[in-house]
DNA sequence: ATAATTTCTTAATCTACATTAAGTGCCTTT
DNA sequence: AAAGGCACTTAATGTAGATTAAGAAATTAT
């Protein structure tokens, strides 16, 4: 069964029918690392989930300097939920970071499959929640952790993308510069 | 009108019949301000939606620090998503800043309201999208504005509020100290 | 009105993290 | 195998914002 089938049945049960439509309005593509699948200031027209490798979304301020937002490795969804629902540009980007097979589902094919499975709502809605609740915890984690405390959460979470990904990545992510991120490193090393 | 169906028809269309419905399954309330809506610890069990007045959540960390997580004001929804979600105990409060009128949702009436009207699956939805993607900039600003950048932009979008609530639940929620944004104001000020 | 609390301000000192810069090791390309 | 580019490290110096403390102003309670 193919995985994007498996992640829609944790919160809604399609019939088989339902199934074949869903995947007639998806398409499966390969990438290989570094390629970039929505480029900053571009409007956003698809839903990208993950089969394999890693993918990441992330911005760049006047400062040249980058900004993740967000990983996804298998099993995961990611956009630019900002230009996806408005349609206008962001300055967002998404990047594969490893060699990756997605699932691109279009913003159009989307809402046609609202209007013939509507318990897509609900799924989606539920997918959203989730996000919802995991972006208020980074946020109040930001606003009342230090480095450390916010890089072992992120360490007991995301085991997987430690292996995985460069470590300026993370220290992106947790929000320190690569340079701050490699001396906490160590000094949690010592310990 | 009720505020609340205004609130609903910003995304989807309910019949007459439909609006009673949902209108028999909320409560309204009137609190003092200073109420505590949810204490830190309990399982939340109920969406706010307010028709007049101010709440806002936030929790307390080991250093008796708090942490604003959002304010609400007329035509806003505020809960714990996490604890309404999960149904566990969360470290979130909340509480009334100014004299509020409040509609109450129960998660229980909510759940049989997306049964009997599915549209509004729907909304809760979009209303999800909606906030995640403000969520989402606000955790961006966080990492990548400063404090005072980060003050600009919020006198921008939320002008009402700083007549209403005390400043340094302002400085709470951008994520300084009181005395540091009162600095900075007076700083501000002085160009 | 007066007392009591809470909020706001000012100022000195401190610290988590940024910036700059130089150097090291590891891929990738030719 | 050399050369170039990245990712990572180390270290000196700089700064946004925290902490502490004390007083002034504004609310709230009596």
């Amino acid at each position: 069964m193919p995985l994007i089938i498996d992640n829609l049945s944790k919160h809604i049960t399609l019939t088989p029918q339902e199934q074949e439509l869903f995947l007639s309005k998806t398409e499966i593509r390969q990438y290989k690392a570094k390629t970039i699948l929505l480029n900053a200031g571009e409007v956003c027209k698809t839903s990208y989930f993950v089969n394999s490798g890693v993918l990441r979304s992330f911005n760049i301020n006047d400062n040249i300097v980058e900004h993740v937002l967000s990983f996804a490795c298998t099993g995961w969804w990611i956009s630019d939920m900002y230009s996806l629902l408005s349609q206008k540009p962001e300055n967002l980007f998404i990047q594969v970071l490893e060699d990756a097979e997605v699932v691109l589902l279009s913003k159009e094919n989307q809402e046609m499959l609202y209007q013939e499975i509507p318990k897509l709502e609900r799924f989606f809605r539920i997918l959203t929640e989730n996000s919802l609740v995991a972006h208020q915890e980074r946020l109040m984690d930001n606003l009342s952790l230090t480095a450390e405390e916010r890089f072992e959460k992120f360490c007991n979470k995301h085991h997987d993308l430690i292996q995985k990904v460069p470590q300026k990545q993370i220290a992106s992510y947790l929000g320190v510069t690569p340079e701050f991120f490699s001396k906490m490193k160590s000094k949690m090393l010592r310990k």
